[in-house]
DNA sequence: ATTGACCTTAGAGTTAGCTCTAAGCTTATA
DNA sequence: TATAAGCTTAGAGCTAACTCTAAGGTCAAT
């Protein structure tokens, strides 16, 4: 069951293979995502073919916008999925899905009120006097859309 | 020009005015963007009228996406709009929304992974030895969508 | 035997924007 | 007058995910 260390990766190798730096791979374990199979005598680290395989399931994921305390929960379903039910992944995942939808909404919100601002202002190099952006922040964006903000007076 | 503290906040009401803890707007004198006009002898700070609107600007401009860095640079405008131009404040709010939009596409991105990934599972109760989700995050995500990403052999 | 590249660890630093604590005044109320 | 609420400051802590440093051990090649 030990082969020697052929066709196994040092940190540096399996970096080149991931995109990975050697500094983030000892952070993902330190943090309990991925592991070296092996150490050498010295206490290198060396990586099975298997390890790579997780090592690109945690970039994977981690492209797709899940937390690394998300990716583990993915892991710990990973190696034995027997244990888990396709609900225990597509609640994680649903719940990433709320996660991003909400973000977007709010990135949206300001995508479009950016969009009027500049639509508003002339942009010339003009002096700012009556500038509509500044305006338009002075007034609190036209009054009408902030929920908490008590008005002024 | 020196009316006591009549009609003058402290930051407890200012904080109630604005919605902004006094934690936080501590935190906003300390790196520039407000400050009290007045301080009583003891050293409370007192807020104008004139301060209550700008850091109400601060806020509405928070609440639009700029960062504190920005709102820095179109606070110094609004007070010598002579001395800038319109451009000065579409130049930062044009940059603001490239960042913005930046963030939505990769964010649009993430999302139209996560409906793939759970369009593709049952997401049932039976174990996960076969669910999609899984695999997909296996495979990469198909193979042909990530940029910097080597393949595994 | 000596470079130099690579590896190890623990732990500090980074970013942004808060958020909170501690220790000690001040002010208002009872 | 005493107590509680509120204010002050400097500075630490938080979050997430790295990113880097220091001090030292290892390994291959000269």
């Amino acid at each position: 069951m030990d082969f020697g260390v052929e066709n196994m990766l040092k940190i540096s190798e399996l970096s080149q293979q991931t995109g990975l730096s050697a500094h983030t791979l000892r952070y993902y374990e330190k943090h309990g995502l991925i592991n070296a199979s092996n150490r050498s005598e010295a206490g290198y680290r060396f990586y099975t073919d298997s390890d790579v395989r997780r090592v690109q399931f945690v970039k994977t994921a981690r492209n797709t916008g899940f937390s690394l305390a998300d990716i583990g929960q993915l892991l710990s379903i990973r190696v034995d999925k027997l244990s888990h039910s396709c609900q225990d992944v597509t609640d994680i995942t649903q719940k990433k899905l709320l996660e991003v939808n909400a973000k977007l909404a709010e990135l949206q919100s300001m995508q479009q009120t950016l969009e009027l601002l500049l639509e508003s202002c002339c942009g010339g190099p003009e002096n700012a006097t009556h500038c509509s952006i500044m305006e338009a922040l002075d007034a609190g964006l036209s009054r009408e859309d902030k929920n908490e903000a008590r008005l002024i007076k």
